[in-house]
RNA sequence: AGCGGGGUGGGGAAGCCAGGUUAUCCCGCGGGGCUCAUAACCCCGAGGUCGGAGGUUCAAAUCCUCCCCCCGCUACCA
């Protein structure tokens, strides 16, 4: 039976745009054996949405006083816009705000509810007390009871990774008001993964396809202890639960978005007219292959979660394999939002072309480890592997046939044995592509498509026909006759990694048709003598320094290069110090004039912390001040040193040693 | 502390999971060839005790143990 594969790349969450991290991760590659198998000719259908419910939205909403819909509309359209830019070919661009995501969601969840996966419990939650209603997840943080850490979040600590249960958090605190939650009774909904431990054990070890960086996690996880789930949230937005009692609650987002891959292939069949087609894909028997690409981060929901609930609901087929892509750091760094250390989308294609960004991307590591984009590798690896190895052997190529030939392929006499051996490394190439990408090497098989450009050049060189055109016009028949395959079949392999290119080089060899719907094969096929070509153009025109510094410049984020490094040397010159208060003066309205104790000395400080803090609050206290700091006069008072204090929105918030410690000890 | 990733010729990276002939690729460097092409292309060469120490093995960059060093995770976020 024909191979059937529904892809899917991992919902983007409709809150922010995308970067270049998560082309790199997910949409990429997702796109690129999209494409490929589209060139194999078989059935393959790509799918993709925005998630678009959860908290982060909700919060988001209301902070900015629209309705969470609103925000979802808004990234929705974006974001589709950022992976169209770059060429992501999905068959569906849905929405998990779409009727049949709703519909199907509800079904999902009947369907377990029935079978009695599916139970409801009162739980003891969470509810702030001020703002008067109970806090879903990532409305709490506190401190994490498996390692300590103090900024854990309702869900899950970011310290060890554990995930959680908001009531688990000790000294948990709502994240709205900052007020103590108080626990209170609510009823919730809970499915049963204890149940499906055993199943899911079995099924992630025995599962051949499974690359080992999302199996070992997944089987460690798997392995410690699975607790039932909690999927229902105290919240309006979000699917709402279709049985009684639900109201004023709805289903977790993490339950809903991978739905998401279901409900879009059913949006997809409606709108090619064919309703029912979903099913071949989805069901049990016979159905798809189910490619899940993702980022590493979401390895848990895609290995445990998501096809717990498979298993479950019963009638869906299982994943295939889980491909998850690792993190891209800028410039050697974490990217970061928050500091504006990134490269979006957006930007990158407002500066520059699509292909060159999905070739680095692709080449700058194997998917399953972390990558780095880098600038000054970027530029070299456009220069001098796509221009100068890629691009400058089609453009010689084509060259010397519109030359010597008219722009005609011209009819070999015979060939050698030396031609024949590199007419036939010319399929042997488009084999070991094919089987790169069969296995998801994605990098390596775009290392193979950059070797037959090589190989050409190297053709190129040997059989010179620049001067056999003198010496012998059938030598350089023969030699561009075979240099003219190696182009043609290139412009079928680099379709999927490149596909604009793909285009622009078909149309230079007046191929017929589209490179996206030619099949694969084709690569293996030659261009016949007196077949004439299109004008020739360079594929990729080389990067300028003086140019690629103009782009560098308004690319590169600003802010981080602004932000001065201190070296640890340059660090230790500043000397803190735990001193305690044990004098307090109020010198005008803003500032306090302090005495400090360290050790033996005594040391005067004034500080801009009038109104914050009262005379009780701080004398007696131990604070950290830099000890060393040079004198300075304020408000007519001589300060020797400076008190150290988290400033925030307004806020100012004393560094204080965790316990008591002696007086002047060092703070390193 | 924990979790994760990494340490391979001057720089950047593969290879490591499935151990095995001269350790691969791009850049840089030295020499040569070519002059069709976007000062591009091709060939040859120098340069590596594959972080360190043990161990397993006929054989280790690759497996095991211990150690050293670097990076990320404490802030929504692939």
């Amino acid at each position: 039976m024909e191979r059937r594969t529904l892809i899917t790349a991992a919902l983007p969450y409709s809150n922010d745009r995308l970067h270049l991290g998560h082309l790199r991760s997910t949409y990429i590659p997702a796109d690129i054996y999209y494409r490929y198998l589209r060139k194999r000719g078989e059935d393959a259908v790509f799918i993709c949405a925005t998630d678009e419910h959860g908290t982060p939205i909700a919060v988001r909403a209301e902070r900015e006083g629209v309705t969470p819909k609103e925000i979802a509309d808004r990234y929705h359209v974006l974001i589709k816009d950022d992976l169209e830019g770059v060429g992501c070919a999905f068959s569906i661009f849905s929405r998990t705000t779409h009727p049949i995501h709703y519909e199907t969601t509800r079904a999902f969840f009947l369907k377990l509810y029935e079978k009695g996966f599916i139970y409801e419990k009162e739980v003891e939650q969470l509810k702030c007390p001020r703002c008067d209603r109970f806090l879903p997840d990532r409305y709490v943080e506190g401190t994490c009871p498996y390692c300590g850490y103090e900024g854990a979040r309702g869900d899950s600590c970011d310290y060890c990774g554990r995930y959680l249960r908001p009531t688990e958090l000790r000294n948990p605190r709502c994240i709205v008001c900052g007020e103590k939650p108080v626990v209170a009774k609510s009823k919730h909904w809970f499915f049963k993964l204890s149940a499906f431990q055993e199943e899911l054990l079995k099924w992630l070890s025995g599962n051949e396809k499974l690359p080992v960086n999302v199996k070992n996690y997944a089987l460690k996880w798997a392995s410690e202890g699975l607790k039932d789930w909690d999927i229902t949230r105290d919240m309006e937005w979000g699917v709402p639960i279709p049985v009684e009692g639900g109201e004023g609650k709805v289903i977790y987002v993490w339950f809903d978005a991978p739905i998401g891959y279901i409900s879009a292939t059913k949006v997809w069949a409606e709108q090619i007219g064919d309703k029912e087609r979903w099913r071949k894909y989805w069901g049990k028997e016979g159905g798809a292959r189910i490619v899940h690409f993702i980022g590493k981060d979401i390895i848990y929901h895609h290995a445990i979660f998501w096809p717990a609930m498979l298993m479950a609901e019963g009638s869906f087929g299982l994943p295939y394999t889980i491909i998850a892509g690792e993190y891209l750091t800028l410039e050697g760094r974490k990217m970061s939002k928050s500091r504006g250390w990134v490269i979006s989308v957006a930007d990158y294609l407002k500066l520059l072309e699509p292909d060159p960004l999905r070739y680095y991307l692709v080449m700058a590591a194997p998917l399953d480890r972390d990558a780095d984009f880098s600038w000054e590798e970027f530029v070299r690896r456009y220069n001098d592997e796509l221009v100068d190895i890629l691009s400058n052997f089609i453009h010689r190529t084509l060259t010397l046939l519109t030359r010597y030939f008219n722009g005609k392929v011209p009819k070999p006499p015979h060939l050698t044995e030396k031609d024949l051996e590199v007419l036939s490394s010319i399929k042997a190439a488009v084999d070991k592509v094919a089987e790169n990408l069969e296995n998801f090497k994605f990098r390596d098989g775009l290392l193979e498509v950059m070797k037959l450009a090589h190989l050409g050049n190297k053709y190129l060189n040997d059989t010179a026909p620049w001067s056999a055109i003198k010496s012998s016009p059938e030598r350089a028949a023969a030699s561009l006759y075979v240099a003219v395959q190696i182009v043609r079949a290139l412009a079928d392999l680099i379709c999927p990694f490149m596909p604009f290119s793909a285009k622009r080089l078909y149309k230079m060899l007046k191929l017929k048709g589209e490179p996206e719907n030619t099949p694969w094969e084709a690569a293996k096929e030659k261009l016949p003598p007196e077949h004439e070509l299109g004008e020739v153009k360079p594929l990729f025109k080389k990067l300028k320094s003086e140019e690629g510094e103009k782009i560098r410049r308004s690319l590169l984020p600003r802010e981080e290069k602004q932000m001065a490094q201190v070296s640890l040397e340059e660090f230790y010159k500043a000397e803190l110090r735990v001193g305690r208060i044990v004098k307090v003066k109020e010198l005008g309205r803003e500032h306090l004039y302090l005495v400090i104790k360290l050790g033996e000395v005594e040391r005067s400080c004034v500080a801009r912390i009038g109104g914050k803090y009262t005379r009780e609050q701080l004398l007696g206290r131990q604070v950290v001040v830099v000890a060393n700091i040079k004198p300075a006069t304020i408000r007519g008072v001589r300060s020797e040193v400076m008190l150290l204090a988290a400033v925030h929105d307004g806020e100012v918030v004393l560094i204080v040693p965790e316990r008591e410690v002696p007086e002047g000890s060092l703070v390193r």
